[in-house]
DNA sequence: AGCAGTCCGACAGGTTCCCGACAGCTTTCG
DNA sequence: CGAAAGCTGTCGGGAACCTGTCGGACTGCT
């Protein structure tokens, strides 16, 4: 999967590129309008990351040229907290999507995958983790222990799709925080164990009383997996 | 592989240096971020410790300039225990890493091949160490000896794992506390001796009444090997 | 037998983890 | 628009767990 990364602040673009590495994905990035449309010429992305902040020809501009040059690519879009968030709704049609800044790596990383998902066409499917007994349909967002439906906020559900993605990985606190929490959080890392703890009650409370589905590895961080041995 | 290792205290740098180069590594050493900087560029390692805690330009500013030069190179960050902690937060975030001071240099190395595994692309695969019967699975820490699984503490596992890397070689209890213990750490070496016991005892609780797994070479060390005669 | 090396029980201090209570903030609803 | 409901993070007490020290028993070698 190749990603294109738009962002005049570097620390930003970088950021996004290596999550994207990480998840296996080809990512390079782009601090200018003009750098955007050049490589998207020459990399030939399947997805594009692209901040409407930039100095010069700014996101709209590229987006319009890019699609005057035929190009389908799909867009996530990046904006400020108070900028414009009304008219990149408007332009969020066709399996497009966009985020507020400052935002969660996981949540980033999340709608590229639905965005792709849907631009794939119409025969898409849907994604749903599993773990144990433990489902989660991203699409429709239910989260299920068993038959039970459980209602999660949103911290909750983010905190748990991390962990069900990353079973059976043992993820640190740090790891989580860094993850889930938008950048530049500065809250302590117990707030960690603070969702966890919420989450656990909700899960204990909809099924079998069973070895815990979210395990603590004492001094190394959590894991949510089926218990054995 | 190639490390670059950044520190204003030469003993800390050298320290690693030369842990990675027993590994069989190439090393470089680098006082200063300027030298650092320069480094990169001539010597283009393929993971760099970097601590944050450099006079002049500081560990922040020269991951900007790496950055900014193109170097995707992974990085891990070495910390003040109480110094920076909150602006330590989201160095977990692309798959870097980092550690506190003083750390160990087992724990260190063992985050350096993490990260190396991680970035080496999406084909990566889980890092599972065996000896006889025992096995170790670094991403999910599960330990088990044969079918059973064990609990270890954080200071057993460590322990267990430098014993199962260097398996079949003798280690002694001074190699065994300087690699496992923060560097600096000035407990008796019977420290050693007591966490071995505790391994035993959860070893031995867990399986066959053969040959010890781990072994007491008198005078020497300790040892973890399949028995044999 | 004597000695150095090893093993490990018991204990105390320190660390990590869990979670109740609360307050500030945001979203929803009337 | 104001009130109510819900969400999130901070604080802190308490419980559980981990770790190193001490010291006495034990082992293997000479």
């Amino acid at each position: 999967m190749r990603l294109l990364v738009v962002d005049d602040d570097p620390p930003i673009a970088d950021l996004v590129a290596t999550v994207a590495r990480y998840e296996g994905w080809d990512a390079v990035t782009a601090n200018s309008g003009e750098q955007a449309l050049r490589l998207a010429g020459e990399f030939h992305p399947d997805i594009v990351v692209l901040d409407l902040m930039l100095p010069g020809v700014d996101g709209f501009g590229v987006l319009d040229r890019l699609r005057r040059s035929g190009t389908m690519v799909p867009v996530v879009f990046l904006t400020a907290r108070d900028g414009v968030a009304d008219r990149v709704a408007g332009l969020t049609r066709g399996g497009d999507d966009y985020l507020v800044k400052p935002f969660a790596v996981e949540e980033l990383m999340a709608r590229l995958r639905t965005v792709l998902r849907r631009s794939a066409g119409p025969n898409f499917q849907r994604s749903v983790l599993r773990v144990g007994g433990l489902s989660m349909d991203e699409d429709t967002h239910e989260v299920r222990h068993g038959e039970k439906l459980l209602t999660l906020t949103p911290t909750e559900y983010e905190v748990l799709r991390f962990l069900m993605r990353k079973s059976p990985t043992v993820m640190t606190k740090a790891q989580i925080l860094d993850h889930v929490w938008e950048y530049g959080f500065g809250g302590r890392s117990n707030v960690v164990e603070l969702v966890i703890s919420r989450l656990r009650r909700k899960l204990d409370d909809a099924g079998d009383t069973g070895a815990p589905l979210i395990q603590t590895v004492r001094g190394f961080g959590y894991v949510i997996r089926q218990a054995s041995g």
